[in-house]
DNA sequence: GTCCATGTTCTTTA
DNA sequence: CTAAAGAACATGGA
């Protein structure tokens, strides 16, 4: 469910609403979606304050004044709720924390039915082991030097975390369509495009955050807005629809084993 | 019943 | 070594 902007905008509905809450009540209503499983939640977290939440591609990096941390991946169906105390909980609802404000106490619900996502205690360690760079803080250097070391289809790059964090799916359909780049084209035929293709992301997430994400079936942010960027899909979800730019039929492939959609017309393949 | 889904990881294959 | 393909995880909607 959530890439980069809808992860940005939970962020940004939670955070200024938790900043320095107390955490009160634990309750783990799945221990298997905590890791580690030996760990007491309740013990780690009583008491300590939030001191910060924070985005590195698509996980929620929390900090406590005690400086450790523990960091929230919301997987494909994953979804964090702001409620007043004694909310009802939802069905697959896994864990309730319970956080005290001067005037009020809130509790953040985590809920994901596929439970693809996870909660990981950090501890002191660092929760951006793994990730790649940024998208918004490339440069054009960084992803010319990623596009030069790899043959893979573009689209399999943009999606390996590890290289550039934070697309997902729908991001990199629809930036790779504004970039005018065909998502089977090699990496390192692209090196030349590296300016085109960093300012195409760029817009593409820019433009995104600025209409709250993606809501497809049921992305919510953690006040229980809803995104309207699906409305400006150029590619994504739109299978055999008229290209917005030239009327021709986006075309859906699958690459990586994910739907692929893109403008035959408007993305070439470069030709050797 | 079928196919598909905003994600990641592991195994197998080439 | 590289990377693609396929399966796996679990649930729900069309």
């Amino acid at each position: 469910m959530p890439e980069l902007p809808e992860v940005q905008t939970i962020l940004n509905t939670l955070f200024p609403r938790l900043a320095d809450s107390v955490f009160d009540r634990v309750e783990v209503l799945r221990p298997d979606y905590v890791h580690p499983a030996a760990i007491c939640l309740p013990e780690l977290l009583g008491g300590r304050i939030l001191r910060n939440v924070s985005r590195r591609g698509k996980r929620l990096i929390f900090t406590l004044n005690d400086s450790n941390g523990f960091l929230i991946h919301l997987g494909m169906t994953g979804r964090l709720s702001l409620l007043p105390s004694l909310a009802p909980r939802g069905p697959h609802t896994h864990l309730v924390l319970t956080l005290r404000l001067p005037n009020e106490s809130l509790e953040l619900h985590l809920s994901d039915p596929r439970r693809f996502g996870e909660f990981l205690w950090l501890g002191d360690r660092p929760g951006d082991t793994g990730l790649g760079v940024e998208p918004l803080e490339m440069s054009t250097r960084q992803l010319a030097d990623l596009l030069l070391a790899s043959r893979r289809p573009i689209k399999s790059l943009l999606l390996d975390q590890s290289a550039i964090a934070g697309l997902g799916n729908i991001y990199v359909d629809e930036s790779l369509f504004r970039a005018g780049i065909h998502p089977l084209t090699p990496a390192n035929a692209l090196s030349e495009s590296a300016p085109r293709l960093r300012l195409a992301i760029r817009q593409t997430l820019l433009k995104a955050l600025r209409h709250r994400g993606s809501t497809l079936r049921d992305y919510v942010d953690a006040e229980g807005g809803k995104g309207s960027f699906q409305r400006l899909h150029a590619v994504y979800g739109r299978e055999r629809l008229p290209c917005r730019v030239c009327r021709t039929p986006i075309q859906r492939i699958l690459i990586l084993g994910r739907s692929t959609c893109f403008c035959p017309q408007c993305q070439h393949l470069p030709t050797y």
